[in-house]
DNA sequence: CAGCTGACAGATATTGAAATCTGTCAGCTG
DNA sequence: CAGCTGACAGATTTCAATATCTGTCAGCTG
């Protein structure tokens, strides 16, 4: 990467981070390489972030955020709730599935940070819960809908999905069938939630 | 352990196998260090069993068949199918969280050879699904549960609990709320397959 | 002669010395 | 003087030599 001249920020290191982990893999990605990237000295990157756990860390939580902010807009609206809560684990689903099939490598790049950075995975799984929370608030609020305690229903949906969305099942997203299994989960969960 | 002069059996091999595993752990755990507590020479251990990974693989499959057989019996009964459902997944979630609680060394030298081994896993799997659906089945006969297809009903309702029985989730199953978890998702499935 | 032994070749794992990296900080630079 | 540099100490990783293991098999033993 070309040294530029414009100021350093967390930003600009951020990328280049992205950069560095895409190309050098989790295991060999070093503050030096990301320095050099830069075209600054290693000292320059701890001026921006405490330590190399707090650079993967921060780096970690801006791929997660990207999947929370697609799919916030899916929760948000005013269509049909049993639309919604499907289109959004389609969503989800095809999101993860992409990410895991087109580029493998970085996809087990980020499934190595996420093993290390579990604080931020508890945040981003409390996003997501809390958009699922919305949609079944809003149904319950229409009446198409049942659920004493949305927060814990939202969180059962989130679990009982868990194969089509959590990292540790990515093997499988390529298996024929999985869309059948999807569907097969999906509707499961979705009869045990009407009114 | 000390060398009997019985017959060498199979049997007796994967009963040595279990316990220089469990004392020496997946990475260390060698065929000579099998031989030796038996008493005899690594060459005999191959007279039963062809390669290394052959033997691993029989005692991976001795450990996944207790945990069938011990489930087998719920499935069976001709009890409430609900009642049966509910109790078998419970008896899942309860000796899953035992083996993995009781022992974390020996689970986790078991989650090695799990790895090792997604052939037997999948027989496994195949198993275990195989007794959801013989309830199922049995619910639908009865009128009380709904299921145009069984076997991908069942199929469903082991996808839909994964985070209580796959060993990918072995952490979250001492954390406090777990258990609320639980109750909330096979409520969510059970309310789904109802008629 | 059925079952076991132990030496062997090639593959894999261990070890410790050398190289690299992380995180700090005194001092340089624009 | 705010921001950057680069040398440094201790921690971690790499690498190549060395040791151990896997799987085979000719021959021993009861």
């Amino acid at each position: 990467m070309a040294p530029t001249s414009e100021t350093l920020t967390a930003a600009r290191i951020l990328e280049a981070t992205e950069e560095v982990l895409r190309r050098h893999g989790p295991a060999k990605a070093t503050v030096v390489d990301v320095a050099r990237a830069l075209g600054v000295s290693h000292g320059s990157v701890y001026r921006h972030f405490r330590t190399k756990a707090a650079l993967r860390e921060a780096v970690t939580e801006r791929w997660l955020d990207r999947t929370s902010a697609s799919l916030s807009g899916i929760a948000a609206g005013d269509r049909d709730p049993e639309a919604r809560l499907r289109d959004w684990f389609t969503a989800l689903f095809t999101a993860k599935r992409h990410k895991a099939g087109d580029d493998p490598e970085l996809f087990a790049t980020y499934m190595v940070l996420i093993g290390e950075n579990s604080a931020v995975v508890d945040r981003h799984i409390a996003d997501l819960t809390g958009q699922l929370t919305e949609i079944v608030q809003d149904g319950v609020g229409r009446g198409v809908f049942t659920s004493a305690a949305p927060a814990t229903t939202a969180r059962a949906l989130f679990d009982a999905t868990g194969r089509f969305h959590d990292p540790c099942y990515a093997r499988d997203w390529e298996q024929p069938g999985i869309e059948t299994e999807f569907d097969a989960v999906v509707e499961l969960v979705l009869r045990g939630l009407r009114a």
